[in-house]
DNA sequence: CGCTTTTGACCCGCGC
DNA sequence: GCGCGGGTCAAAAGCG
């Protein structure tokens, strides 16, 4: 899988709260055809949008799952579907225009929904426990 | 002092 | 055409 780097984020969690029972979930949502076509040349952003996402299905108790990126939250909205409100973070570099959407689950407000939009063109930062190689960064811009 | 968080306003697409 | 739902940005405040 060239998202490996959904797998090694949600193991990192999962690592990070395996404590607190946490079950990540990923799936992997095609370029297109979850997006309808806002190709209209008059909006700011919007572009093609065709990054791909993540939606990570992870019940724990906690809301952010530190999977080793800085996110600042950058909005916060209520939607229909769950009682609780959904929070949007962004990652804070630069080149990197990552978005993270935490949804909590009405039926289980232990399950939260991590969507990540995008992709990180960088590195956690932190490290990428590769081994010095930059395998880790290479998987991000495989693509 | 700098950065992050919080909350409201604004904008846009779609449905009625 | 208006209303609703959803998404993003901006300004101010709080904390490290």
């Amino acid at each position: 899988w060239v998202f490996s780097q959904a797998g090694t984020s949600a193991a990192r969690a999962g690592n990070e709260f395996a404590s607190a029972t946490t079950t990540t979930t990923a799936s992997c949502h095609g370029p297109s055809s979850w997006w309808k076509g806002a190709e209209k040349g008059k909006m700011k952003v919007r572009r093609k949008m065709r990054e791909p996402r993540f939606c990570f299905q992870t019940r724990s108790e906690v809301d952010v799952l530190d999977d080793g990126y800085k996110w600042r939250k950058y909005g916060q909205k209520v939607v229909k579907n769950s009682l609780h409100p959904r929070s949007y973070y962004r990652c804070t570099h630069s080149n990197c225009r990552v978005k993270k959407r935490v949804e909590r689950l009405s039926e289980d407000c232990r399950m939260v929904i991590t969507t990540y939009e995008g992709r990180h063109t960088h590195t956690p930062c932190s490290d990428d426990d590769a081994g010095g190689d930059h395998t880790g960064s290479c998987a991000f811009t495989s693509f």
